[in-house]
DNA sequence: GGGCCCGCAGGG
DNA sequence: CCCTGCGGGCCC
């Protein structure tokens, strides 16, 4: 297996992580159906562009001002406020979360509910991230009060919400398998389709460059094999075995129609199916570790493309597509505590009311094509 | 638009 | 304290 051109070799791991995810009942067909637009025609790029940020606070850093979590419930709307940027290392630097002193007690720490538009639903998590983390990432399941389909600008803001802690590594570690991931690309014989998805593990990347050429990256192209001596991978090999679910979030660079138009959002829990190794699309074919992730059912149905929480409201428990009678009930597990509703008639997400985003934002973003 | 630092959170 | 990791802004 040497022979192999670039094409040839992407074409093959594709299809392989295509049967894998067909050995779980998932088929690019099925993925097809779902949304009444999956295809989705080019759109003429939109300012969007400027990423505007929520006033963190004239003041870069004031001793006093204690408890800064006291801040304006309401805020809503992510307006664009037109200038002000996130500016970045020159401007303010110590951007001290935390506030002063007081650093969380680590073992035993006061769960301290989030905001009240966070209790609500809010599917924006703008004016309610907290400065600090409120609640441990180190937990198997969905986070307290987060629900399915919430949507930070940036991997911090999520890192805050405790769903996926690290800011930059795409899997988190923990004793009975991966907390969870991020899918994000960079790699392109990663599938995705939505209800399941194949995933690439870490390692193996040139982050230093060489003895010549040194670099300080955080990301960098393969450069030697995948292992499962790395925590990260092996992470996710106990998850096989545990069976424990892991939270996903799905990045808006993901070359798939399931990734967000903008910033990152939680897609609920998954499980991994296997893990496996395979050749990686590098010119030098490096040894990658694999994951199949297959979705826990019973959750809300996954946005497609630019259609992030929509006006949809109740839809009903019309069994449409997919969801063809499986609610198991509890299957979902202590997804959130709703007694009362005994069909899974939308668990949550979905519902709420967008405040005015009203997201047209169908931003493009071509299927990869690259690399020609 | 690509290259390059550099901050952040976790683990060893 | 050092290193790693599917960020992200800035400069070129």
């Amino acid at each position: 297996m040497a022979g192999l051109s670039f094409d040839e070799q992407r074409e093959a791991n594709i299809a392989r992580n295509k049967a894998l995810l067909a050995t779980i009942g998932l088929s690019e067909e099925a993925t097809a159906l779902l949304p009444p637009r999956a295809v989705k025609p080019p759109k003429k790029k939109k300012q969007l562009q400027s990423k505007k940020r929520k006033a963190p606070t004239p003041e870069p850093e004031k001793d006093g001002d204690e408890n800064t979590s006291d801040a304006p419930p309401a805020k809503v709307s992510r307006v664009e406020s037109s200038g002000l940027r996130r500016s970045g290392r020159t401007a303010g630097k110590v951007v001290d979360y935390a506030g002063d002193g007081d650093k969380l007690p680590q073992g035993t720490r006061t769960p301290k509910l989030l905001t009240e538009a966070a209790r609500k639903g809010a599917t924006r998590s703008e004016g309610r991230i907290p400065d600090q983390r409120t609640q441990d990432p180190k937990q198997y399941g969905p986070i307290p009060g987060i629900k399915v389909g919430t949507w930070w600008e940036s991997r911090l803001d999520c890192s805050k919400d405790a769903v996926h802690a690290p800011v930059v590594a795409g899997i988190t570690c923990g004793p009975d398998g991966a907390y969870s991931v991020a899918l994000s690309g960079g790699y392109e014989d990663d599938v995705d389709l939505g209800e399941g998805f194949t995933y690439t593990g870490s390692g193996g990347r040139d982050l230093k460059g060489t003895k010549q050429n040194p670099k300080n990256l955080r990301t960098a192209p393969q450069s030697s094999d995948q292992d499962w001596d790395n925590p990260f991978n092996s992470a996710l090999q106990r998850s096989v075995e545990s069976k424990k679910p892991v939270r996903v979030i799905r990045g808006f660079k993901l070359p798939s129609i399931f990734a967000p138009a903008e910033g990152y959002r939680y897609d609920g829990l998954y499980t991994v199916e296997k893990a496996w190794q395979e050749r990686g699309l590098n010119a030098k074919g490096f040894l990658v570790c694999k994951f199949l992730f297959k979705r826990v059912a019973g959750q809300p149905p996954l946005p497609r493309c630019g259609e992030e929480e929509d006006e949809n409201e109740n839809e009903d428990e019309g069994e449409d597509e997919d969801g063809e009678t499986t609610l198991e009930g509890e299957t979902v597990a202590e997804q959130e505590k709703e007694p009362e509703s005994d069909e899974e008639t939308k668990v949550d997400g979905s519902n709420d009311s967008p405040p005015s985003a009203t997201k047209n934002r169908g931003s493009g973003r071509q299927r990869r094509a690259t690399k020609q």
